[in-house]
DNA sequence: AACGGTTGCGGGAACGGTTGCAAAAAAACT
DNA sequence: AGTTTTTTTGCAACCGTTCCCGCAACCGTT
């Protein structure tokens, strides 16, 4: 239960503690080379450990960063801290992870766990687009950069980075009305994730652009997880309302209404199309494999990375700003080829 | 940048910091009740977070736990840790989580990392039933508990929390033999990972109990992941061997086996049956549906926690205990229904 | 021998909280 | 009023590390 410490070291080499702290720190101006080789087989033989919140104490900063996420269903956040993490610790970050599970409140535990851990920043995927926008401000305002990523967050002025919601919308039902689709229902994100919103009027600007109609009815609140997806999908049955296509705001909600499709014995894609926005290695492991915009999730979390970095390297020099990265449509087996021009 | 501490709130109010250290904790006993409020209420209004490296540093812990997993690809890990943070916060801990990637290396930088910030336990599971034995010796020699949930670690005397390997290995065969297969693949986990070695063990006393040949040849390393498990079973196309079912060491693998077959046009389960252990909430996105056993998950964290705080509540005094669990067989659409008894 | 410069090391004050002990203040007894 | 008891507060040490400052030893130069 004992931690061996700087002082024990001295103690067993006659000399000052300071010694030791400058030579395991690699100080090779102001420590003999001699001494520090002895310091550090000394150390190692000792079992030392160096205690890290006495150096966070002493440096008045933490060599950490904060990531929060809202839940940890989907491989897109765990992925994207995969990467995260890899990018931070090549600049000597280390990384602890908060998840909000979707909850306004859980989030605010969070930041202010973070806080209380003196992270010096946070990379952050909010779970709602402004309930906690004070709360950010307030963080950043002590001077804690944030970077929030995927999920976009309103009326808080920091750097973001987020896929063209609206723009991965219109390629991905441009390709389903291509493929001959015209009756098209929408899984709706919920309202309060900004990127839902956009999602649906990248949808809404298609149909406009090719003279189809808009009808509410095909529009149904898909939620977020399979369940939901389920659920919403067969409300929608219900309507009785002929249709030929599922553009979904997310992967897992499209899997659920799928489920519901297939075990309807609709055939898919001949008789349903499905796609989604969002997708992950999922798509690929599905029978058949999704269609989706697939989440360019290395390069947004690199990009959250350089941001976050760029602000702790300039302190309070930055600007916030907005990296709007895009989407790469994958077709797969779920959507039907593009047909020969009408 | 400048965080408020208790000094700045002592002087702002004219006290000592000690009672503003004794107001904050809730002290009842030794702080009267205005000064109490008043501190609080200052506390507030300035913004004061309490620095956790401070109290970590004077207290010799930290409240924390380390979690550490091998990857973040499938879903189990991370309901693991969402459960266990669960138990792990109504304790007062918090949790900080290290990923290893599978690599014996990287866990040591991992442990490392988790010993420097003086973490008060670890849960783990490793990417090597023996390859850091000793460094966990040495851990839990200095006084830190670990327990290791999922993987089996071997060689250490530990407290363990996993499944019955061979006997959900058994209940899973079982089933496909009664429905029918006879001529089962199986595809085998890494031999680095104890637990497939009881896997490959519960297969084969199946087949011994049925009076059926064992054909090593029907044995393909199938790795952890979709792709290794695609390749897996594009190996054994190759021998041109008749098979009725594919059993495997998880998931993932199942599933990467699953879409070569489908795209060969297998029919699922009418021409190969498939099934796994250790089943997330993914069988049940996949079509058809896949059959599996069922990881224990929430029960799990809920005996890894358990067994972690008790040793925690009384130091160098448990001895090390594995619990077993048992999975539960789910069969679902991947599998036929059990024959009439011949 | 005296000089400035470099090198290698030790002393000690931080960093921000907690906590045992003593002292002061307030309350409750004679 | 004085005494005891209780409540409330302040003092100071401590946790492990860093880092500024100062000291001594040694160097080569004059």
């Amino acid at each position: 239960m004992k931690y061996v410490t700087i002082i024990d070291i001295a103690n067993e080499l006659g000399v000052s503690k300071s010694t030791v702290s400058r030579a395991l720190a690699g100080d090779a101006q102001n420590v003999k080379p001699e001494t520090m080789k002895l310091v550090c087989e000394t150390a190692q033989r000792m079992g030392y450990r160096r205690n890290e919140a006495a150096v966070n104490l002493r440096r008045q900063l933490s060599k950490t960063i904060g990531i929060v996420i809202p839940e940890v269903v989907t491989s897109f956040f765990m992925s994207f801290i995969q990467w995260a993490q890899r990018d931070l610790r090549q600049q000597g970050y280390r990384t602890i992870i908060a998840v909000s599970n979707e909850e306004v409140t859980q989030e605010r535990e969070c930041l202010q766990m973070l806080e209380q851990c003196r992270v010096d920043g946070i990379l952050m995927s909010v779970c709602h687009q402004s309930a906690n926008a004070a709360l950010y401000q307030e963080i950043m305002s002590r001077g804690i950069p944030m970077v929030f990523f995927d999920r976009q967050v309103c009326g808080v002025e920091a750097s973001q980075v987020h896929i063209d919601d609206v723009s991965a919308s219109v390629f991905m039902v441009e390709k389903l009305i291509r493929s001959g689709c015209r009756r098209i229902v929408h899984l709706l994100g919920p309202e309060h994730i900004g990127n839902a919103t956009d999602r649906l009027r990248g949808y809404r600007e298609v149909l406009e652009k090719f003279k189809l109609p808009y009808n509410p009815q095909y529009i149904v609140a898909g939620g977020l997880s399979a369940d939901e997806g389920a659920q919403a999908m067969e409300e929608f049955l219900q309507r009785g309302l002929a249709f030929d296509a599922v553009f979904g705001f997310t992967e897992t909600s499209v899997l659920g209404a799928k489920s519901v499709l297939q075990r309807m014995n609709f055939r898919i894609p001949d008789d349903v199309s499905l796609c989604c926005i969002s997708g992950t290695t999922l798509c690929t492991l599905v029978h058949p494999t999704l269609s989706a915009v697939e989440q360019p999730t290395e390069e947004m979390a690199h990009t959250a990375c350089r941001l976050l970095l760029e602000q702790l390297a300039t302190p309070g020099q930055c600007r916030p700003q907005t990296v709007v990265l895009h989407g790469e449509v994958v077709v797969r087996e779920s959507t039907k080829a593009v047909q020969a021009q009408a």
